[in-house]
DNA sequence: ATCGTATATCGTCGAACGACGATATAATCT
DNA sequence: AGATTATATCGTCGTTCGACGATATACGAT
């Protein structure tokens, strides 16, 4: 029968990382998951200082959706916002991407020990021996 | 639904990033928002070859759940299925992961044109003069 | 032909997301 | 004090996500 979830399987894996910290970086992704928050971030990467309203105005959606992706970044880590009564001079805070950047460059730099043919797959036919055939 | 992007590889030069691309660097953001599906590309790049059923064992989730997740990371290109039948040997696909770590570590790297005294935030109030009440 | 294995798909359900307008808050200017 | 400006928060609504079990499909082995 198919068993689901067995087991969680708890290996401390090899040279990848811990699955603890899967979830950090899968929040990192989601929170980069949407159009208008790489519009932000981008943007706040070309401006570097901090901007106010104008993100609102540049992303073009209602500024209370806007506030809601800028809050999303924010609980994220990824920018920081300093208030300055009555606006507030938003920053990227790029430490807080290299779990996701080094996941990614670990995954582009070289793929492990890679084949210089491409991708081996050879699993021979047959490898169910939990239960014989009896 | 959103189309898999198959850009060629458009790197993002300076600011210069047109909004269309935020799009694809956001799909490939959220095909990654999800702690299972992190789970899914660090075993394959571990293993390298492609796996069959062990992903399904190893998430620890319901097989049907996993096929979802791994069906989301196959539309978003960062994985391919190599349909083996009765199994699929499922492999990383770096290169689809280009424009997301391309825009990572452009934010990493260097700030863009930063200044060496850190962020500067000093906007003067009042600048909204483009309608007036009446 | 039948059984067993591996995977995909369907249907469902609750939770979370994304967008909006309306409103609240807070500071600055007149 | 009152108007203006910037931002956050609330309530709502429709959509999407994430999980599951059940089922369908496809092949290899018996």
């Amino acid at each position: 029968m198919m068993e689901t979830q067995s087991k969680p399987l708890k290996e401390p894996d090899d040279a990848t990382m811990a699955p603890e910290s899967f979830a950090a970086i899968a929040a990192l992704a989601k929170a980069l998951g949407h159009p208008a928050r790489i519009g932000i971030v981008s943007m706040l990467h070309g401006r570097q200082t901090c901007i106010g309203c104008d993100i609102v105005e540049e992303i073009g959606l209602a500024q209370s959706t806007t506030s809601e992706h800028l809050r999303i970044l924010k609980v994220a880590g990824i920018i920081t916002g300093e208030i300055e009564r009555p606006r507030v001079c938003y920053s990227l805070n790029p430490d807080s991407l290299l779990p996701l950047a080094g996941l990614l460059n670990s995954l582009l730099d070289k793929d492990s020990q890679d084949e210089p043919g491409g991708v081996i797959c050879h699993p021979p036919p047959g490898r169910k021996t939990t239960k014989s055939s009896n």
